[in-house]
DNA sequence: CTGAAAATGAAAGTCGTTTTCATTAACGTG
DNA sequence: CACGTTAATGAAAACGACTTTCATTTTCAG
């Protein structure tokens, strides 16, 4: 009854579709994306239709409880929020997202922030790359293109 | 004639919209959009064709003077590539992109790679938010919601 | 010059995202 | 409970940046 509480003060209703898409999305790995999500809600009810997937996608983040990931795939997933802000190491072969820990960095980002004048909203820290298990496979498959 | 022999190196030919093209984007602003680029190149040529634009600005980045930057708002931007990789403050307001030295950081995250067995390709290090210009606006407009 | 290969421009295609619209469901109120 | 207002839903269409196709033109090495 929590969900549906905290919805109501935020002027939303609780519907069975939103029930099943909010647990569906708190179960799942983090970072998933709509096609993603749609397809794990159809497998438990088939009758929910594509937008109200992406609403509701739209909706946590709107709560605060998720925000968008966008690294240039042209995809956009869904990250839960947690308390501690990290960065992302994207596989360019897998799509694998690894989180690490970024506190070092964010004194930094912000003094620099500061410095111009800026008023940070939110950061993106990226590596970009191919992840130890891609690695391995890619260099079996040939030679050591990458090593 | 530096141009065009380089790019005869790669096996590529010079054609006059690839000249003006190539000399365009390296006098804009960097960050532009195909669109802006195409803008651009439209006023001393109207007969030069979008997909040429496009083309001509994934060739740049292919022969590696430029890579494309992807901030989450639908619209890939192109970054001519220099020595130094860095940060960018991303206005969400106006939508500008400020640079910023990001060496400090860097070795932070070489280690974190490795620690990973992460083999890194490329960084994307940015701060989105409020550039000084648009907080001065917003406050005038709006009692101060932003300080 | 000539011919093979690359480049161009217009138009169509792609694909994830977003909106529209008619219908249904939620839920505070009486 | 019944009601009325408002939000939510699902299907389909619209959107828009990006990418490809194809017929034609241009480049440039030999
Ligand atoms: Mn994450
Ligand atoms: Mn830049
Ligand atoms: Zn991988
Ligand atoms: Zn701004």
């Amino acid at each position: 009854m929590a969900m549906k509480e905290f919805l109501r003060t935020k002027g939303f209703k609780m519907t069975p579709q939103r029930d099943l898409i909010f647990k569906s999305f708190f179960e799942m790995d983090r970072h998933v994306s709509v096609d993603e999500l749609y397809d794990r809600v159809r497998q438990l009810n088939s009758s929910v239709g594509y937008s109200t997937v992406w609403r509701n996608l739209k909706l946590i983040c709107k709560i605060g409880l998720a925000e968008e990931v966008n690294l240039g795939d042209g995809v956009t997933r869904y990250d839960r929020v947690t308390k501690v802000p990290h960065g992302h190491m994207y596989c360019l072969k897998c799509k694998e997202l690894i989180e690490f820990n970024v506190d070092h960095i964010m004194d930094f980002l912000t003094v620099t922030a500061n410095e111009n004048n800026f008023l940070p909203e939110g950061y993106k820290i990226e590596i970009q790359g191919y992840c130890a298990k891609c690695r391995e496979t890619m260099s079996e498959d040939n030679g050591d293109r990458l090593t």
